[in-house]
DNA sequence: GGGTAACGTCTACGTTGTAGAGAAACTCGT
DNA sequence: ACGAGTTTCTCTACAACGTAGACGTTACCC
């Protein structure tokens, strides 16, 4: 019997087959999904792999890179269709889009958004990159010119990623609890150097991520389409 | 003789007085300012005391906690005074100081970012929790009943962050070069996959945060105040 | 003084990232 | 089918890290 394409055929999933760059990274994804950033070491990857750790260095060329291309992977997550003529309606389903994405990946959220202060744009993964060129070029085709569309995209991925920020750091500690003030730990906080917050408590309990995502688009978007020369009738500039 | 208040006086500035939590956290701010939230280990911040690394666990039970107490020491430069009747114009300025805050203190920025996410609200640092409750203070002064204060706290608050992060994303590399492109390192960037952002580079490059960061403002803070029931006249809710 | 508590140091352990040399496995021309 | 050449993976080793626990040292109070 001539050796089968998988060699060793192991039963177990995922356990020998020979490593590639996706294969890596997933595993580093789902392993910092399921119990965060501190967990991600290169041993305890190379582990979780079945393989040496130092096997890791043919596919990442450092702890930090293998960062980057957790970022990478989770950010190639999101869509972005270029041809939409409705700009506001784009970026709204994008930020809803990459609001869901930090939700599914929390522990990812960190690195989205530390890594790039560290390096500087032009070395960052392209991965990283593609979603800003592909947003300028939205809005370019909608009529901005490069300028303002430089000005759209920032104040509204700087809108966006404070809400995210905003929204994870709310998370409810333990859901067990059903009194709000507990379930956030409020009740450490002195009642007098704190009466406003303390009685946020079960306003803060209830969050919708979503709808105060969207207000706030709102208020952005129509506040840059009013600002603007409007896109279609590039007048200035 | 009586001894002095100082007892042994070491002329060396800074080598052999007895510790306290604001000595330890003072000189991890400055080392991190200096040379990045890496440098600062136990045992370096130790040899820069003239100590045993051990002797920080007296005042910091852990290196988080470390990083903690640092956040805390920077958002102590923030003033914020809760009397002011105009929170539009107090907001602005807390934004503004914020922002200059973020600049001088560049490597912390991250810390600021990432502790609260891992941390649940209530147990954050009393000093990271002031500025949410004061703000919130004001606009509730202002006349905004509870829960419309928190969603102004929270778009504001969310919008500011995602400047600062955005803004110092895009510090300059290398300002002896002077050609955009090469400056953000753009050049290694394919003309054909990142043509916008290559275009861009000139506009990139001369970035005016405070500006941006005032315009944006302008759109938020005005919508939030049509949107919600004007302050003085509590309506609905 | 002497007792007590706070402060600081020492030593030691387990874990981390990764350099460098080598073994093992795959690829391909013949 | 086979050896050369390349790629992939493993082994060993090291310096640096955070921090537990026991110990010495200093400051303070009556």
């Amino acid at each position: 019997m001539v050796p089968v394409e998988n060699p060793v055929a192991t039963p177990a999933p995922g356990q020998k087959k020979r490593l590639s760059r996706d294969v890596v990274l997933s595993a580093a994804l789902e392993l910092v999904d399921a119990e965060g950033l501190d967990a991600l070491t290169m041993r305890r990857l190379g582990q979780e792999l079945g393989r040496d750790p130092m096997s890791l260095y043919r596919y990442a060329a450092s702890r930090a890179a293998l960062l980057d291309g957790v970022s990478e992977l989770v950010l190639n997550e999101l869509a972005i269709i270029p041809d939409d003529p409705d700009w506001q309606a784009q970026l709204r389903r994008i930020a809803h889009d990459l609001r869901l994405l930090a939700l599914r990946h929390p522990n990812v959220v960190p690195l989205l958004v530390t890594r790039p202060l560290s390096t500087p744009l032009g070395l960052r993964p392209l991965g990283t990159l593609r979603p800003l060129e592909q947003i300028l070029s939205l809005l370019i085709d909608a009529g901005f010119n490069a300028r303002d569309a430089l000005h759209v995209y920032r104040a509204y991925y700087g809108f966006l990623y404070g809400h995210i920020l905003n929204e994870l750091q709310e998370f409810i500690v333990d859901p067990e609890e059903n009194e709000a003030l507990l379930r956030l730990g409020l009740h450490r906080l002195s009642a007098r150097e704190f009466p406003r917050l303390r009685a946020l408590a079960p306003v803060l309990a209830d969050y919708d991520g979503a709808a105060e995502l969207d207000q706030g688009l709102s208020i952005l978007l129509s506040g840059l389409a009013a600002r603007l020369p409007s896109p279609g009738h590039p007048t200035t500039a």
